[in-house]
DNA sequence: TTGATTGTGCGAATATTTTCGCACTATGAT
DNA sequence: ATCATAGTGCGAAAATATTCGCACAATCAA
């Protein structure tokens, strides 16, 4: 038999908008974000290939209990996708928002490393 | 002679986004922030009538120093006003979209209340 | 079944945040 | 000058968050 790994989530409508906050403003936790949201589900190991996993648990757990991603079993793997539509429904806007001025936000700051450095490509 | 209070504030291109959802992430400050964008410029006072002085002083600083809020010295009073253009400039529609998220988030709750209590005005 | 892989949960160390009393400075009113 | 008011900054206590080793459970493959 198994008990399998199972998780709880929050319902979309008692997604609490400073826990979501306070979950996007980790920059570890942001950039897990982004790559959820540019490259779909993920498992967990391609979120944090270089955490230790008890801190890549308490990061992935994070993002559950705050309603921002949604996380099931499969196998051994935990895969771990954007709650998009959820958090689109409660706060309209917010994640898009968010991601948009995080991109330009990074691009920015290549911007400065290259003409820093004077490296060219 | 006088050496008047000033108060640094980060350059606009230099806001950074973890720390402007940190300072969004607590709901006395999130609060705070609504109270700005709605009634505009208000003195400390204001913002959290009853909160001891030293904890005003540590919230308005950690918006100030976050780009959320601009402060400057009036008399004796210390103004507060949200930095609402510079944060459009440095991420368009994300202090929108948080505000409204909050607003009927808020909305919502006070409906809960109504119907739970069975409250009727 | 054995072994390798993946994730969880505990517990402790460390770091950060929050709160707030208190002494102090600046300002304005009398 | 004196007094009351508003705010600052220090320092300490308490609360939270973060990191991560380690033992363990679940899954899959051989």
């Amino acid at each position: 038999m198994a008990a399998v790994r199972t998780y709880v989530h929050p319902e979309t409508g008692e997604i609490s908008l400073p826990r979501v906050l306070f979950a996007l403003s980790e920059p570890l936790r942001l950039e897990m974000v982004r790559k959820l949201a540019e490259e779909g589900e993920l498992d967990s190991i391609e979120l944090g290939p270089d955490l230790p996993r008890s801190t890549l648990t308490h990061h992935t757990s994070l993002l559950r209990e705050s309603g921002v991603a949604f996380v099931r079993a499969e196998g051994r793997k935990c895969m771990i996708s954007l709650r998009a539509e959820d958090l689109d429904l409660r706060f309209p806007g917010l994640i898009d928002t968010v991601l948009s001025g995080y991109k330009s936000a990074r691009a920015e700051e290549s911007d400065d490393e290259t003409r820093g450095s004077g490296v060219e490509q």
